[in-house]
Order: C-alpha cells, then structure tokens, then sequence
RNA sequence: GGGCGAUUAGCUCAGUCGGUUAGAGUGCUUGCUUGACAUGCAAGAGGUCACUGGUUCGAUUCCAGUAUCGCCCA
C-alpha cells in the first residue's frame, strides 16, 4: 500500500523500474485497434543496431515520448513504433573485425555462415538498444517492434526496387563512385564527410612531343598520374592556346596524352593546366567522355595499384606516392611543391580517404521523385519545426543527384536482380525466376550485391505498418504526424521518406518535421565516440534517474538550437525531481485522515475562495493555457521551463508558504479544509502536466497522493486526463493585487537582511498606503505579509505614525517602514535609498524625455502615451518619498 | 565560392505584435540545521543586448553592411 510518508529524498531507483513494469504489464503503450478513438503516431527513427545508446538518442526519445505521452492523456490512441536499423555497413564492420580477431576473413566462411553470425549479432545488440530505450522510459509500442530487414521489410524493399525499375527510375552504369577501400563498398554522395587537411601541391613536368619543351600541371594527387589519359587547358587561356591538339609524353611511363581544351578547367589553378585521370576523378571523367580519351583505372578496390601502374603495382596509393615523388625528382621533372589546403572525402562510417573509382553500380533517378516532395512543402503538407530547416530541404531537393544505391557488401537486401549466365539477359523480379525469359535457361545468378541501406529505411513510415499488404494498421496509423531527427539526416533519410512516401502511398509519411539540436559538451564540441567526450545516458541515470536526465536535458536544449551539456548539467533535473517530491511530500502529510479521490477532486469554481487560493488558480489555468499552446508548436523547451517556473516559483515558494498556517489548523476548519484541497488539487494538475516529461516520479507521487495501490492495473496517471484550461479562473486583476502584495513582502525581506536583522527575530512593519482598493486587499490578507516577512505588529493605514529610527522603502502603492532603532546604520541605510533615488531618477529621466518630445506625443498610440504619463507619476511619487525619508535620516 | 544559423550577466540560454524597471538557470557574495526540501530558504552584486549605419516618435527586437564563431552544400 502506497505510504503518505515520503521519505526526505527521491530515490530514483526505487521507483523506476516498478513502474515501467507496471506500465507493461497495463499494456498502456500498445494500441490494439482504434475503436472509433482518434490515431496519433509517429514512427521512431530507428537506431543502428551497432549503436550503445548515446545522448543524442536520449534527447531524440525523449522528445517523442513527450509528445506521444502528453497525446495519449489528451485521449489519442497513440502508436509509437519502435524499431532497428540494419546499418549495412557499420554492422558489415563489426562482424569482419570479429572474424579478424580469430584470423579470418569473411571469404574464408563464406556469405552464408557471415549473414548468421550477423543475425546472432542483431539479435543480441539489438535487444540490448531496445532495453536502453525502455530504460529512458520510452512508451514505444514494443509489439510492434520492426527491423530494417525483417521479411516483411524485404518484401517492400524488392517490392519498391520492381517498380521503379519499371517506371525507369532505377538504371545499372559504369560511373564514378564514392569508394571506401576500407569498406570495400560504393558510397552515396550523402554517406561521405568532407575535411580540409593541409597538404601539397605538385607541379610535374610533362614532356610535349616532338620537342624539347614541357608543359607543367599541378596536382594533389600524383599517384593517380598513372592512369592519365590526356592533358587539359581552358579554351580561353592564351598561355596554352598553341599546345591544344598537340600531345603530352607522361613521365616514367611513356604514354602519348592528348592535349584538350575544356571549360572546365580552371586557369587559376596551379599553372592552369590540369592532367586528365577519367578513371580517377568524376571531373575528369566527364572530360575524357567529351573528349573521348581512354579511361586506365590504376588503383585496386583495396587501395593498392594494379598491373597498369606498371613497377608500382601492388604498392599502396599513399606509398606509391612517396615513391613516384622520388622518382620524378631523381628526373628532375617535379619543379615545385606548394603547400596547400587539400579537400578530403571521408567514409562516413570508417573516416578512410575515399577513392573515386569508377565501377558498375545501380543508380535512382532522383529528378521525377523530387519534384513531388518539393510541392508538398510548397503547399506546406510538411512543415519544418524550426522552419528555416526548410531551406536546407529545399535547397537539396532542387539540385538532387542520382542515389547510388548498390552496395558490395552481403550483410542487407541483396538486389533482385538475376543476370542470364547463357544470354545475359537481366531479370529485375521479387522473386528468383525460374529461368531465363529470353533463352529459357536455368542458369541465372542473383546479383552479389546489396541495397544502401536508406533504400530499405526510406520505406521506414509505411512498410512497417505492413506495407505493401493493404494492412488495417496502414489505414490506422499513415500518415504519420511526426518525425524528430537531428539536422544531419535531412537528406539522408527525411527528404528520401518524403519521395518514397509520395511514390508508394500517395501520401506525405508526416506532416510535422522536428529538427533538434547536436549533442555538444560543455565546450560546444561535439560529442562522439573518437573523441571520448561523450556522456553515457545510463550513468547519468544511475546517479541522477531518468526523470533527472530527461527533464535536464529538454531544460538545456535551446529550440533550434545545439545544447552544450556536462556531467553537471543534470543537477538541475535532479534539483528539480527533489523539489517537486518534498513539495508532495509537504501536501501529503498534510492531508490528516483525509485521503482525496482521484475522480471526484475538481476545483473548477474559486467561490468561497480567499486570494492565494484564487491567485494560484489563476496561476494554475494560465499555465495549462501556454503549455498547450507551447506544445502545439513543439516549443518543448520554453513548456518545461514555464512548468518549472510555476512548480517552484509559483507552487512552492507562494502558494505552499501562504497555506502553511491554514494546513497547521484542526482538520474540521474550513479554512484548513480549503487550502488542503487547493493544493492538492494543484499538485495533481502539476503532476498531469509534468508526467510527460518525468514520468518516473510523477507516477509515484500520484499513487501515494491518492493512495493507489501499484497492483491496481486500471489506475495511471499516464492515462489520467490532460488538463484543460478554465479561463474564467485567470484574473489578472487579482494577480496585480496578489503582486502588491508579494512586492511588499520583497521590500521586508530586503530591509531586514541589509540590515542584519536576525533571521529568528520578529520585527514590528508600519504600512503606508494611499489607495482605499490597495489598504483593503492589505487589510484582508495581512497575515500573508505577517507570516512571510516574519513580522511581529504590522499596522496598515493612510496615515502612519512612524517612531524616530525606521528602515524605509517604497513600492509603487505602499510605503513600508521598519522601525528597528538602533539595528539601523544609518550611513547604510542612507546609501540604500540613495541607491533607489538614483535608480528611479534615471527611469523617470526616460520618461520625461519621451513625453516632452512632440513627435512621440503626435505619433505614439494613445495607450503607450497613457502608460508613459502613469509611469511619470509613478515613479515621481516613489522619489518624492525616497527623498522624504532621506531626509529623515539627516534628523537622526 | 554559395547558403543557413549564432553573437544579450563570468558560463548556458529566454526575450516569436517594435514601447518590459532586459529575464531564467548555473556560478559568485552575504545570512540561515526556518516543522516539505541544504538536491534547500532568503537577500545581493553582475548587462554599451558584437560593431556601424538605416527605417521609426521610439530598435535588444525590423533592414543593410562589417567582424567573429559554428553548420551545411560545392
């Protein structure tokens, strides 16, 4: 049975685990059917299964557990699907450097014992993601669990390679690849990083045939000379005008270049003339294809030279260098080296220096599948949270490439492609054909390699509602409402979800795009594990919980915005997960015999209602209302903070402390009575509200609060209803006077602690107050200053009595005076209102200038004139007093 | 080279209708074992809102330019 003895501390991990269980066992994360109930899901992005949970995870989850859980109390049927990445690569990696530590190769086993190891691999590393994920307190839909290469998942894949092949979209090429020689694979553009790193620049002679003269080019690369089929110029440029048709004799290996003019060159560059590697560099290629020269690849997919490098086949390229370099200047044909800026291209996954390197591979022709997802955001079916994301989506989407989307590695979707061994026909089918179409031959042989794996995650949205079985789960829960990722897979896998979201369902995959910010370290670098400045999310955790981790982060995270966390940062989720217990734990053991119901307390009306109570409904109701409208734009960080801002500043430090004489009272007094149910009214909407973002600890409190049993399956918090705003309980009005109040309380406290007056001791308060409305709430709620500003006589009226010696300071309605004889230094005391006098001075200076300016009176709206003349006033009076009591003090 | 973002307290950031006494958290100083909480309470110090110009009666806020930093694309 739940206690209403809280013990001093939240202990985190006590309660956690408790109620993940329990929220399992409720079954409350899955969705079975939709029952007339209105669908909210959203799809989670699905981790690498090589990946250990990292902060950029937590802060990912979070995020959508937020939302999906703040959705399911709003009353949605709300999906979460969780799911796993197959990661073709990265996993590929893993398994190979396994196999290395025994000595072996993936050849040496074979493809089809490689693929169950990894399978084994998956299933072990991805279970434990997963738990990582339940650890968090992710409410994902966990029976709905899917992975990238499920079968069902495979179906869609071949499924969607059929039919844009048909549809021409898909094509086979000998091009220009991305090359990982680490990987052994072909690469995207988009898989590829891009550094500067200093280098040299090389200027190589090359001999012009049939004289004695050289023609010099410059390069960073000069091992790939090797495979140099000409030499290029720009059209326009003069210096070269007469070489162009003439030919170039490349060094060491003799080989006649052809010299060419063409406008890709740039004259800048080096000495302006270029060589020409087609095989070797994407430029070039395109330049020997409009020229027509001979394409000698040089260098092996291993990054090794091949037999055309002649002496130095089977050096490495970055070894072939060094050699070539010595050689060229034993022959005094290098003239020069620059130091200079070389751009790199790295392997996303393994940081190699990539090789361009021309293969055959299979490419989607992006063009036709762009322009739909470009008009969806025109006519905003998506939008981007924060919009300028959308610029980014734009600008890619208008100069999109073709994906290469062949891989040549075995772990992923092998491409359904058979070749004919007898005629060579291709056969594109979801299924390996019998025999071949043309010649009826039964030798057909799959193609060896395998899909990128984006081109199974780009399905991610429907296929795993079963798509392309016409599921009821599709027609439940596609579209999606939202996608949170961070910036840096908009092209890789938003934009692309977009396209194949469009193409197969007709429809946008998601309305709502959430970008959040990269996970940075207390010195704004960015977390990763090269760099071993990372922060495990479980640590956190076990020294903070996760209400702490999850809570501090959202409070860090800037909307837009890159957070820069440390170890310490997650105090402030703590600080704030143990506020928000003592202060239940203070309600709670006040409650008495009483133990409140959880569906009959409703305060909805604040009849019979003294102003604190009032005042911290209105509080209260203002705080649902921004929430709710902080939520609808995914404004997660600006909602914790007005959630905490309330809880602390508002709940705690007012509320509790104006109500605790009340609670001291007999359990039968009505104003105890009162002030027990406002308050735990209040601390059950804090609760609701906060339950998303610290489901842990508000789940606990809430069950101790109405004394529910954890064994009683059908009652949650996480199902209890949002709360909804009543605004006719906001009264600004009654705000302002609660203000006067709390400003006066402001000014004892700070006269009694400039002038040391002991913290136990009492201190007479003498109130001057001029306004009849202002004297009456005073009058009313005097206690509420006597108690806060620990105040033995307080006596309010228009005309005060002051004794000689009295510590004074002014609020815009009320004079407060503290007559404290001989406590007082006077020489302080001067300076404080001094200090004031100066500080209203000049704020009445602002206003005087505006107002004597007759531009501002002639243009200026009449409210903003309305308000400068009563801020004149204001402060004019408040200065006449300051001075007065000033004065004062000279008597002394 | 092109694009995007940032620049406000020592640090991390709010400030989304142009008129606010420019805020919060953290750090700092001072005082408190206050009958919920020292993971706390109270008080305080701390700002040329990067710079220059423009629009405006009025600019931290809008516009242009400059500088610095970061990200993306080529």
């Amino acid at each position: 049975m739940a206690e209403k003895d809280l013990p001093k501390q939240y202990n985190p991990k006590v309660v956690e685990d408790k109620w993940y269980e329990f929220w399992l066992k409720g079954r409350f994360f899955h969705v079975d059917k939709l029952d007339g109930k209105k669908a909210f899901s959203v799809v989670i992005p699905p981790p690498n299964v090589t990946d250990i949970l990292h902060l950029g995870h937590a802060l990912n989850n979070t995020l959508q557990d937020i939302l999906v859980r703040q959705k399911r109390m709003e009353g949605y049927e709300a999906e979460w699907l969780p799911g796993i990445d197959h990661a073709g690569i990265a996993t590929q990696v893993v398994i190979e450097r396994n196999l290395a530590k025994e000595g072996k190769k993936k050849e040496d086993i074979g493809r089809e014992k490689f693929l169950k190891l990894a399978w084994e691999w998956k299933e072990k590393n991805g279970e434990a993601i997963l738990n990582q994920l339940r650890k968090i307190g992710c409410s994902c839909d966990w029976d709905r669990t899917r992975f990238t290469l499920d079968q069902g998942f495979s179906n869609g894949v071949y499924q969607v390679f059929v039919h844009l092949y048909k549809e021409n979209l898909i094509y086979r090429g000998k091009y220009i690849v991305n090359w990982c020689p680490r990987c052994q694979t072909s690469l995207s553009d988009d898989e590829t990083e891009r550094k500067e790193e200093s280098g040299h620049l090389w200027y190589i002679k090359y001999k012009i045939k049939g004289s004695d003269r050289y023609i010099t080019v410059a390069t960073t690369r000069p091992e790939t000379m090797l495979g140099d089929t000409g030499v290029a110029v720009h059209p326009d440029d003069k210096r070269y005008k007469k070489l162009v048709g003439k030919s170039a004799i490349l060094p060491i290996l003799d080989r006649e270049l052809k010299i060419i003019a063409d406008e890709l060159v740039d004259p800048e560059f080096g000495t302006g003339a270029v060589k020409v590697t087609p095989a070797h560099d994407a430029n070039d290629f395109d330049m020997g294809k409009r020229h027509n020269l001979e394409t000698i690849s040089v260098i092996n997919p291993d990054g090794s030279m091949n037999e055309n490098a002649g002496k130095f086949e089977g050096m490495d390229r970055f070894e072939c260098r060094k050699a070539l370099l010595s050689e060229l200047k034993k022959k005094k044909l290098l003239e020069k080296t620059e130091d200079y800026r070389v751009p790199l291209t790295l392997c996303y996954r393994c940081n190699t220096a990539l090789e361009p390197y021309l293969s055959e591979q299979w490419f989607v022709r992006m063009k036709p599948l762009a322009q739909p997802a470009i008009e969806v955001l025109r006519q905003g079916k998506i939008r981007f949270y924060p919009e300028h994301w959308a610029k980014v989506y734009l600008h890619w989407m208008e100069n999109i490439h073709d994906w290469c989307i062949s891989r040549q590695l075995w772990w992923g979707h092998r491409i359904p492609v058979w070749y004919c061994q007898d005629c060579n026909q291709i056969v594109v089918s979801k299924e390996r054909p019998k025999n071949c179409p043309g010649c009826e031959s039964k030798k057909m042989k799959q193609d060896e390699d395998v899909l990128d794996t984006w081109f199974s995650s780009w399905l991610w949205p429907f296929s795993t509602f079963g798509w392309p079985e016409k599921t009821q789960d599709l027609k439940s829960f596609y579209p999606t409402k939202a996608l949170f990722t961070a910036s840096e897979i908009i092209f890789l896998w938003v934009a692309r979800m977009v396209m194949s979201g469009l193409e197969f369902m007709g429809k946008v995959p998601f309305t709502d795009i959430y970008i959040h910010g990269t996970v940075r370290d207390a010195k704004g670098i960015k977390m990763s594990k090269s760099l071993g400045n990372g922060i495990d999310p479980l640590d956190i955790i076990t020294e903070y919980g996760t209400d702490a981790l999850r809570v501090s982060m959202i409070l860090v995270t800037p909307e837009g915005q890159d957070p820069c966390i440390s170890f310490n940062t997650f105090q402030i989720g703590r600080n704030f997960c143990n506020k928000l217990w003592n202060a239940s734990r203070f309600v709670l053991l006040n409650l008495g015999s009483w133990t409140p119901e959880k569906d009959k307390l409703r305060i909805e009306s604040s009849k019979g209602l003294e102003l604190a109570d009032r005042w911290i409904l209105s509080r209260l109701n203002k705080t649902v209302l921004q929430v709710e409208e902080l939520l609808r734009d995914y404004r997660f960080n600006s909602t914790i903070k007005t959630l905490y801002d309330f809880v602390w500043h508002d709940f705690c430090d007012w509320y509790l402390e104006i109500v605790k004489p009340r609670l001291k009272l007999p359990e039968n007094d009505p104003d105890h009575l009162k002030a027990k149910e406002v308050a735990t009214w209040v601390l059950d909407q804090i609760l609701r509200l906060l339950h998303p973002f610290m489901p842990f600890i508000t789940e606990e409190i809430w069950h101790h609060l109405f004394q529910i049993d954890a064994g009683d399956l059908k009652s949650t918090l996480m199902k209890q209803p949002w709360p909804s705003s009543k605004k006719k309980l906001i009264d600004y009005g009654l705000e302002e006077r609660m203000e006067t109040i709390q400003n006066i309380v402001y000014a004892i406290r700070n006269i009694r602690s400039e002038m040391n007056v002991p913290p136990q001791k009492k201190a007479d308060v003498l109130l001057k107050v001029e306004d009849q409305d202002v004297l009456k709430v005073i009058e009313e709620n005097r206690h509420y200053i006597v108690n806060l500003g620990k105040v033995e006589n307080l006596k309010v009226g228009k005309r005060i009595k002051k004794s000689v010696k009295c510590a004074s300071a002014v609020t815009k309605n009320a004079e407060i005076f503290l007559p404290l004889e001989n406590l007082i230094d006077p020489e302080k005391e001067q300076k404080r209102l001094q200090k004031d006098i100066e500080r209203y001075t000049q704020l009445l200076d602002k206003t005087v200038k505006k107002l004597s300016n007759d531009d501002f009176l002639k243009r200026a709206p009449k409210e903003i004139i309305k308000k400068e003349e009563a801020k004149k006033e204001d402060y004019r009076k408040i200065i006449e007093k300051l001075e007065k009591n000033l004065e004062a003090i000279v008597g002394w």
